[in-house]
DNA sequence: ACTAGAAACATACGCGACGTATGTCAATTC
DNA sequence: GAATTGACATACGTCGCGTATGTTTCTAGT
């Protein structure tokens, strides 16, 4: 079983990670009591300040879990797409529609900035930032796109989708709004387009 | 002098005001002692609640002022500029330039969506994305841009705009970090251009 | 196998901050 | 000129984070 003590203590680690998800999305990080959190997840706080060491620790871990669960499903909706201009499109589209989930956004688009700072300087820094620009960089070497700096294009596309998704899940109309956000996001990829259209 | 009491009051809500802007900017919203901050206006706690009702009240007052004044640098610089396009441009740059301000990237970028939540829900709703869309609203009607819906490419273009301001602020090092920035800017904006160069 | 040590977690406490309820004083109005 | 209103000060209750101390269980060395 090699240590009995550390799949325990992974198992703990998970159930609190789970419980502060939950009230981290419901209630927004500053208001989430700590000693709900925990008691929630059959534990208290002497075990979350143990494994995370404050407060703060418990959101970047959270922030970290659902950041690679994004990057995972734009890459396999970029994946799924024909060449790498419309698996371009489509991871943008995917973070927009992402990005309307209201676990994403109060706790990666809202707090987590504000509570952990910019999203560049996350340990793992940003996952979905990273398979952005990989693909930009496969595009920019196919001569698809002009020659921008991959970084610099990748986090202008992220931060235009991630915003318009802000927009659309405070409308009130979604679906019209949703099929705007994504017409106008087209529209400006096509600019980092070598032979536009 | 039309009641000297308001006019009391109003030179009160000012310093409170700036107080707040100072305090939020330096310690960020959550760490920010409403105490310490009334104090250094010279008042107590009380004249807070009563002027604004919360802090959240007060944050949303200081947010109003920063985005006031954002919005009308922007459009002096559009005004400045030759044709409406350039105008587009240079507002963007603006943006993005502004947003490396410690008191904007802070208080407007990062604590004020996640205490407030998101800006097209506030009260006094985002004074520069009205700039910017107005902009995009006549570039459309003399057929210098595609027709996409307004508001969602000023949405699309000041959220990639304020995001690779973020970026600029957190990188080491911000003059060849700002160029890339607004160089992919440029870019990206040219995809909304009906004849594209 | 037994003991010693450490580590994971629980419990108890202090500090600080927000919001409210009550009090006070100045300005306006009749 | 007196009463009333309202802007602001003061005092209090409550809550939540972080830390310091205690306890129990698992691992390791002999």
């Amino acid at each position: 079983m090699a240590t009995k003590r550390a799949q325990m203590m992974e198992e703990n680690r998970a159930r609190l990670i789970a419980a502060a998800r939950k009230a981290f999305a419901d209630q927004g990080y500053a208001a989430a009591s700590m000693d709900e959190l925990t008691a929630q997840a059959g534990l208290t706080r002497g075990a979350l300040y143990h494994n995370f060491g404050d407060k703060r620790g418990l959101l970047a871990a959270v922030v970290n879990q659902i950041d690679a669960e994004m990057a995972a499903r734009a890459q396999a909706v970029g994946a799924r797409a024909g060449d790498g201009w419309q698996a371009l499109l489509a991871e943008g589209a995917a973070y927009i529609e992402m990005a309307l989930e209201p676990e994403v956004q109060r706790i990666v688009l809202l707090d987590g900035p504000a509570v952990l700072g910019d999203p560049s300087r996350w340990a793992s820094q940003n996952s979905c930032l990273e398979v952005t620009q990989h693909t930009v960089e496969r595009l920019i070497a196919e001569g698809v796109l002009k020659p921008v700096d991959p970084e610099a294009a990748a986090r202008l596309i992220n931060g235009a989708a991630l915003n318009a998704a802000l927009w659309v899940a405070a409308s009130d109309e979604p679906r019209d709004v949703l099929a705007k956000a994504i017409d106008a996001f087209r529209a400006l990829a096509t600019g980092l387009l070598a032979k536009p259209v």
